[in-house]
DNA sequence: AGGAGACCGGACAGAAAAGGTCCTGTTGAA
DNA sequence: TTCAACAGGACCTTTTCTGTCCGGTCTCCT
């Protein structure tokens, strides 16, 4: 394989897609995560961990806590999410640290690898949870 | 990281575009090819016989032996040689196998995939040797 | 005040993939 | 015949992925 999203990556729009389901500020638990999406509830936390500290969900402790967004779900883009958990996307590693390839000054390669991930980026920041879950439940 | 090329893969594709500066046909080995485009030669190896198996290059055994394209530059695109030695390029696993995922069915966030999925491909498959090493060496 | 419910954080661990290495065999031209 | 060069497979090390576990902490509810 290679150059492929990770589960991680996967689950976490999941969770914030089903986040988006519900009306502003309503908070679910982890295990309401877990069972609704299917996915390993001790796995799932750390993600959630990651979400909250990259400032896009916010969690409440104590009984009845649970996670919710922190900003409206328009605002919220698929690229954010997976960068959120899996660290910046980069097709090439040149793409974003070109000083890492001594080539890169002249690399015709280099340059296509550029414009994949332009037209990558251009799908990931389009779509938003606004766009993954249109219609809030009551 | 995730969603990364291999370096198998960009290795790959250095590998190819340096024979691609040859005029048509010409045959240079393992040590050449590795040793202009720092790869190192027993994982080139390894990379040389994807791309022979797959119907890319073609091998010359014995004295004097060595690699060449099998087919004219312009023919070969980055997507032939990424997926001779990476396998299938899928984003998500579901762009792909879609059966894979019960949710595939109705899923928004699998729809964006496809979107992003052939974004790259457009790129990848637009690129060819040709567009890599414009200019043959006599 | 005291549970009980729920997240926090870090250590740990098994499986898989990435990234190579090595060795023995086979080929073919000089 | 010799020897340069590829073929193929076994093996290895490191890293990443995909989780698990547990003690600690916080907060609501009674
Ligand atoms: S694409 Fe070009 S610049 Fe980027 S890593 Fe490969 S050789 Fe270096
Ligand atoms: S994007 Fe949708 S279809 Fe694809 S794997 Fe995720 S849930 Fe399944």
């Amino acid at each position: 394989m290679g150059l492929q999203l990770t589960r991680g990556g996967e689950y976490a729009v999941r969770a914030m897609t089903y986040l988006a389901r519900f009306p502003e500020g309503h908070v679910a638990s982890l295990r309401d995560i877990g069972r609704a999406q299917d996915i390993p509830e001790s796995f799932l936390a750390k993600i959630l961990q990651s979400l909250v500290r990259s400032g896009l969900a916010v969690s409440q402790r104590g009984a009845h806590g649970g996670f919710a967004l922190a900003r409206p779900a328009a605002g919220v883009t698929m690229r954010d999410i997976i960068e959120a958990v899996d660290g910046p996307i980069a097709l090439n590693q040149c793409v974003l640290w070109p000083e890492d390839c001594s080539r890169s000054g002249d690399c015709e390669l280099h340059k296509a690898w550029q414009r994949a991930q332009a037209q990558l980026m251009d799908v990931l920041d389009s779509v938003t949870l606004r766009t993954l879950a249109p219609q809030p439940v009551a």
